[in-house]
DNA sequence: CATATTTGTGTCATTTTGCCACAAATATAT
DNA sequence: ATATATTTGTGGCAAAATGACACAAATATG
């Protein structure tokens, strides 16, 4: 117990210390990671002294942006091909939240100063992420921090300007489903038509027609249709389908 | 003149030398500034020794994004209300422009060196800004560059990759125009349904049928049209319209 | 004054959407 | 075993939106 404690606390070291040869100053990546389950929508966020923040990290001097997102989910995750779209910067010029980390880390134990790299101001490239809540294996980052998945309706009190972006990803995948169908990565590989329907409604916030709205999908000729129906379903057997690849 | 000369010259080597402490690292803003004129889609561009650059600049370290790229946009084209939008971030990891500005500073007869700040890697954040073309005044910047207005479709030769992002942009934008009605920003403050009907046409490069679309137009309640109709018309005077302010 | 072009608007067929109906499938209750 | 309630797939029709065409008013040009 004592080594496990003592690795954790030499990487928080290191990355207090070391962060500003490592990464690139004044840019962070924060990704609002989506799942659905129990028909709502879930954001994964991290736990720091009894409020909570999105995953995030800093892009690597030699690493392009898109690798850090993908980087930052798979650390969060273990997921390796995310559904991942850069939907806003936040820019602000006060966008600083020295006094934020200096009480958590004071809180948890480590030395604070106000020349931590971490302390400057930072433009946020802010993700939302779609993926199979079940693939998920969340994981706390290097101060060991509870990873848990909220309702994205009911937000916990949240740290930094984390509320806002959580809440702006949602109106961004409210527009973006009416122009491209990526919802379904938020269901399983293989999924009903139901399901989608009631994702599409969750997404929305609002009543959508079953009817018209399997009419309309399945139009589009997108998804394959598999011989065999969902099995552990309660009445009447939905059809299974899946994303046609390639077109 | 050589006074002249002398103080653009300071201002460039301030530029080179005291940039470092001016901005924010590693960020770049460029903008997409889009024109409508003589039934044509127009981006304006710097030109540097031979080849052509989208205006640019950088984040002052006690500045907003927004504000950066509003402050651009006003050095090139003295224009303060515009329309910007933020629709993409490059940020591949060698998005490192060493060895053209190499070339462009000593060509202009600059002391270049390697480690100049220009040289480092930029993520650059790439906005659109839709004006009215004749309210703009092109104006050069530190290098007193020539600036002027090329066709979208039928760019110059480019520096950097300002090619794909200008060519990006108009993807974005005809995604855009299908969302929300921002196109009128590149038009007169009074325009003419025929106006923003060939605007549509340009921007989406297809035919749109000039019934439908004038009536779909009207039908969004978002224009009021005016009492006097267009004076300076060749043949029947179509009626003049404005974007209604506050809904 | 005739002609050609541009603009505004009407009409109608086609397509898409919203809404309801209903039967098939199937777990649960009786 | 049979009835019941729920879920799912699909049909049908009215309403709304769209596409295509028609045509007259306005007006510069010859």
């Amino acid at each position: 117990m004592p080594q496990i404690f003592t690795f954790v606390f030499m990487d928080v070291q290191k990355f207090l210390n070391q962060g500003e040869k490592l990464y690139l100053p004044n840019v962070s990546v924060d990704i609002v990671i989506l799942g659905f389950k129990d028909g709502e929508l879930k954001v994964l966020l991290l736990e720091f002294e009894g409020s909570w923040a999105l995953p995030g990290g800093y892009v690597g001097k030699d690493e392009s942006v898109s690798d850090a997102a993908v980087r930052v989910l798979e650390e969060r995750t273990g997921l390796q091909q995310p559904y991942l779209r850069l939907f806003q910067v936040f820019g602000d010029r006060d966008r600083n939240f020295a006094s934020e980390f200096e009480r958590l880390l004071k809180a948890a134990g480590y030395h604070w100063n106000k020349d931590l790299w971490i302390n400057g101001r930072f433009i946020s490239l802010a993700y939302y992420a779609l993926i199979h809540i079940e693939d998920a294996r969340p994981t706390g980052g290097i101060f060991s921090q509870p990873c848990a998945w909220h309702n994205l309706d009911d937000l916990p009190p949240m740290l930094m300007d984390h509320a806002k972006i959580a809440l702006e990803s949602r109106t961004q995948l409210k527009r973006d489903i009416g122009m491209e169908q990526i919802s379904f990565n938020l269901l399983p590989e293989e999924f009903t038509m139901p399901q989608l329907h009631k994702l599409h409604e969750r997404i929305l916030e609002r009543k959508l027609e079953r009817s018209r709205f399997q009419k309309k999908m399945l139009s589009l000729d997108i998804f394959e249709r598999l011989p065999e129906p969902k099995a552990d379903a309660p009445r009447r057997k939905p059809f299974l389908y899946r994303f046609k690849k390639e077109g």
